[in-house]
DNA sequence: CTCGCGCTTTACATCGTGTCAATTGACGCC
DNA sequence: GGCGTCAATTGACACGATGTAAAGCGCGAG
C-alpha cells in the first residue's frame, strides 16, 4: 500500500527530526536515524538518495507541520511597522528552537554538499524576505533610519536574526529564549529606528 | 639538526594557513597540506598528533606573526572609551580575514573533536575579555546605556563582532572589509552607549 | 497461486583519518 | 671509517561513515 510507503517516509523524517533536536544537531547517523525508525539502514537510503536530502525533506517536513509561512505571515497582521518588526522577530524566535537541530546539521554540511548548500541558503534566502518586508513597511511609515538604505537596513536586521546568533546568545552566553526575543526587539529598533 | 625540524614543523603550518586560505577553510585534508609542505603525509603526523591539533597549532602560529594581542592591546591606547571601541572593533575587524580559514576549519571540528572545541572555545574567552575590557571602559566613563549590565553588554558585542557574523555580512551580503566595520562600530554604539 | 513491491540482509566500494613497521639517508662523534 | 641517532619516506592497514549492489523474504492483491 502506498500509505505504508509514506507512513516509513515520514517515520525516517521523524526520527531525525528527534535525533537532531535531541542531540543538538550533531553526531547523527545513518544508521541511527534508521534504528530510530525501525527500519533497517539500507530503507532509508529507498526513501532518500543521501544524507542531504533527507536533511532537506525533514526540513520541509517539519516546516509543513509547523506552518513557518503561515506563522510569519501573521507577524504582517500588526497594525503598525514598528509592532509587525517586533511580531516578525517574535514567529522567527519561536521557530529557530523548534528547527535548530535540523539547521545544524543542515548548515554543518553546507560546506561540502551543494545540495545542502542550495537548501540552506533558500531557507535564510526566505528569512531575508521577511526581514525586506518588515524594512519596507518601517520605511513607508518614515521610520527608519534616513542614512539606511532598505538593503542595508534588511541585510543588517538578517545578520542580527541569523540562527548563529541565536545559537551564540543561547548556548555561549547563557541567554534564555524571552532574553534573546526581548534583545533582538531592542537591538532592531535601536539600529533600524530614526531618531 | 633540530632548526631543520622546526623548519619543517612551520613549513607545515604555514602550507595549512595558506591553503585553508585560498579554499576559505573547506575541503583542506591531511594529504593536501603534506603535499604542499613538500613533505610525506606521515611526516605531518610525525609533527601533529592529529588534524585537530594541526589546526590548533596553526592558529597560534599565525597568531604569533601577526602579534594579535598586541594589536588587540594598542587598541586600548585610544584616549577614551568610545575612541577605544572603535580601536578594537577595527583591530578585530582587520585581524579576522587573515585567520579566517583557519577558525573557518576550527570551528567545522567543534562539533566533532573536543580539543578543537577547547580551543576554539579558548580564543573566543579572549575576544570576549576584549569586549569585557571595552565595556568597562565605557561604563567607567558614564557611556554605557543605564539599563545595560556591563555582562549583557559584553555578551552583545562579543555577539556582535562573532566570526560568522563577519562571514555573513562579506560573504553572504557582499559587504566590504570597511563597510563590515564601519556598521559594527555604528552599530556597537547604537546598541550600547547611553542617549 | 503467484506476482509485485516494500523491506531486509549481507557484502562491498570509497574516502579521509590515524597507526605501524621497515627502511633510507644525512649528520655528528668516537 | 664505521656507528648510532633521528627526521623523514614508503607502503600497508584498521576504522568509521556514506553510499551501492544484489539476492531473498513476506504479504497483500489480482
Amino acid at each position: 500500500m502506498s500509505s505504508e510507503m509514506r507512513d516509513t517516509r515520514e517515520r525516517i523524517m521523524t526520527a531525525t527530526w528527534r535525533l537532531l533536536e535531541e542531540s543538538g544537531g550533531q553526531g547523527v547517523r545513518m544508521a541511527d536515524v534508521a534504528k530510530r525508525a525501525g527500519v533497517s539502514r539500507q530503507a532509508v537510503y529507498l526513501h532518500f538518495p543521501s544524507r542531504a536530502e533527507l536533511l532537506i525533506a525533514t526540513t520541509r517536513h517539519i516546516d509543513a507541520k509547523h506552518d513557518v509561512d503561515g506563522r510569519l505571515a501573521a507577524s504582517r497582521g500588526a497594525c503598525d511597522g514598528p509592532g509587525r518588526l517586533d511580531a516578525f522577530i517574535e514567529a522567527w524566535g519561536a521557530y529557530i528552537p523548534e528547527i535548530h537541530g535540523v539547521c545544524s546539521a543542515l548548515l554543518a554540511m553546507r560546506d561540502t554538499d551543494a545540495a545542502a548548500a542550495a537548501a540552506w541558503d533558500d531557507r535564510m534566502a526566505a528569512l531575508r524576505d521577511g526581514c525586506a518586508a518588515a524594512v519596507r513597511d518601517l520605511a513607508e511609515e518614515g521610520h527608519l533610519r534616513a542614512d539606511l538604505d532598505p538593503d542595508s537596513a534588511t541585510d543588517l536586521l538578517w545578520t542580527l536574526l541569523s540562527v548563529r546568533n541565536w545559537e551564540h546568545l543561547g548556548r555561549d552566553c547563557g541567554w534564555s529564549q524571552d532574553r534573546y526575543v526581548a534583545a533582538m526587539k531592542d537591538l532592531a529598533r535601536r539600529s533600524l529606528f530614526k531618531g
